[in-house]
RNA sequence: CGGGGCGUAACUCAGUUUGGUAGAGUGCUUGGUUUGGGACCAAGAUGCCGCAGGUUCAAGUCCUGUCGCCCCGACCA
């Protein structure tokens, strides 16, 4: 029998001797994407885009719970609408793709291809908000943009990404804060709650924030490797985008007045999350709550009596219990198919043969640690039904408690730059806490220095020293720093 | 965008040094035997050698350009 832990299948590289490599092996061997011929262009597959659905729908739920409404908006920016805010061209510019032709007529005035859409919701804002009564707006939409990226990364970074990008415009200051805040709370909520990815939230330093923000807040999570990846975003935008867009309304005491702003997002590059937080040398490792397959039912010798009625009983009686689930019945061995359903990460498969039958029970086996239970198949597979919604529940919480552990582990905390570059240097990359004057140099030589960037200043301070990591005078705030995807 | 590596069958790759009939393993199809951690036998199908030029009697192989993929930096969700 297999030890847990123990490497499968050869076809995917181990994490240990080449992690990019594992992580492209995954996602290809799972059957997430395909490359195309324009670089930075993927097929999400059925498998991703089944991921990516489950993503949507739970996200979607949450977003109208809190009062969104979806919206669509065109996915190309006139090039005199993009210029209107200063700082945010100067962010995109360098990485728009832009419609010059129709057909083969030269356009009067160039479009860009949406890289996000601030810009167009803010020219709609204009349209149709003149009075208090008309506010909030608060607007939602699923769409894809394009940022033309030099290098790439399926859902890392591709040069066309799917995400959801929300928009709100608010009569107050306080109202638009709060709404940052409370899509940042939504977002890790949803991380942590649904895709077991443990998450800290903080604020971004000014060099690193949304071009055209007044602020901006992220979450972040570290990956298997030591690498950090921000998993979402929520932007404060004042009334700056308002009054480069001309964007006002009659309040209360008939003085016109600017609203207050916000953004919010995230893309398919959860799904790199999830890969590079979960994901082990046998494959993807998927949260049952985004898993397109919980249960898979594995016949074991499946031309003999009576082995894939009774299989497909089970999987009849899964579904019916509302657990998502599917068989293999195909004639593959029963090891090659183990090994399938490991890849593509499939939570809980259940194991049934001949010597199951015999003893009135089948093998219950989860993903995540490869524990194999026995579980009865008596009560009309009432006691079956029950174990599988238990396991799906525990496998969440044991993966978080993995990628916590995992975190933690990888977590340093340092008060000097030399501290640093040692700690990196002797346990690979991760965290690194340490205090920050405020000074952008500092913040710049840190990262000249040691090679970690500020990721941002967590909410949860901890006054882990008086002094600057950098330059040795009055810290402002714990940083957390980090090499970032 | 800088540095490096690579494009040959669906996949992984050999063949390129020294130009001379397009190869292997895996996968796929069909049939049979198997089946509790990637089973075995037999027969078969699959190639504008990334693309475009050039050199040559002759180019997968040499030259130029171009596109794409991967890695390391800079930039970024």
């Amino acid at each position: 029998m297999a030890k847990n832990n123990q490497k499968m299948v050869e076809e995917i590289t181990s994490m240990n001797e080449d992690f990019a490599k594992w992580y492209t092996d995954i996602v290809k061997k799972a059957e997430l994407i395909e490359y195309t011929s324009v670089k930075g262009c993927m097929v999400i597959r059925p498998y991703g885009y089944a991921i990516w659905e489950n993503i949507q729908r739970i996200l979607d739920t949450m977003f109208k719970e809190l009062g969104h409404e979806n919206v669509c908006m065109p996915m190309f920016i006139p090039e005199s609408l993009l210029n209107k805010e200063k700082d945010h061209v100067e962010g995109f510019a360098p990485e728009v793709a832009w419609v010059t032709h129709g057909g083969s007529e030269k356009l009067e005035e160039r479009l860009c291809v949406r890289p996000t859409s601030e810009t167009l919701f803010c020219e709609h804002y204009a349209n149709i908000i003149q009075s208090y009564r008309d506010l909030p707006k608060l607007y939602n939409q699923w769409v894809s943009v394009v940022r033309w990226e030099k290098t790439t990364r399926p859902f890392l970074r591709s040069r066309e990404f799917l995400w959801q990008e929300g928009h709100t415009i608010h009569a107050t200051a306080e109202e638009a804060i709060d709404e940052t805040e409370r899509m940042l709370n939504c977002y890790a909520r949803f991380c942590e709650e649904y895709l077991a990815i443990p998450v800290i939230k903080g604020k971004k330093t000014e060099s690193d924030k949304f071009a055209g923000a007044v602020s901006t807040y992220a979450i972040e999570a570290l990956m298997h490797d030591g690498k950090a990846l921000q998993a979402g975003t929520s932007h404060y935008f004042g009334d700056g985008f308002a009054k480069a867009f001309d964007i006002q309304f009659t309040n209360k005491d008939n003085k016109l007045t600017y609203p207050h702003q916000t953004s919010w997002g995230v893309t398919t590059r959860l799904i790199g999350a999830i890969i590079m937080t979960h994901g082990d040398d046998n494959g993807l490792v998927l949260p049952p709550a985004v898993a397109p397959v919980q249960v898979i039912v594995i016949p074991v010798a499946q031309h003999k009596e009576g082995v894939l009625d009774k299989a497909n009983e089970i999987l009849s009686k899964l579904k019916d219990a509302g657990i998502r689930a599917a068989i293999d019945d195909t004639d593959n061995s029963p090891g090659w198919k183990y090994s399938q359903a490991e890849m593509k990460g499939i939570p809980v498969r259940i194991e049934i043969g001949p010597k199951d039958i015999e003893n009135g029970a089948c093998v219950m086996v989860t993903r995540h640690n490869r524990e194999k239970t026995a579980v009865s198949l008596e009560n009309s597979f009432e006691t079956l039904v029950e174990t599988a919604k238990q396991k799906l529940n525990e496998v969440r919480d044991g993966m978080y408690a993995l990628a916590l552990e995992n975190r933690e582990k990888k977590t340093y905390t340092c008060r000097s730059l030399d501290e640093i570059n040692k700690t990196l240097e002797q346990n690979g990359d991760g965290f690194v806490k340490a205090m920050w004057c405020g000074d952008e140099a500092c913040e710049d030589k840190v990262k000249e220095v040691t090679g970690v960037g500020s990721r941002c200043i967590p909410f949860e301070q901890e006054q882990i020293d008086d002094k600057c990591v950098c330059c040795g005078k009055k810290a402002k705030h714990m940083v957390l720093w980090g090499k970032a995807y």
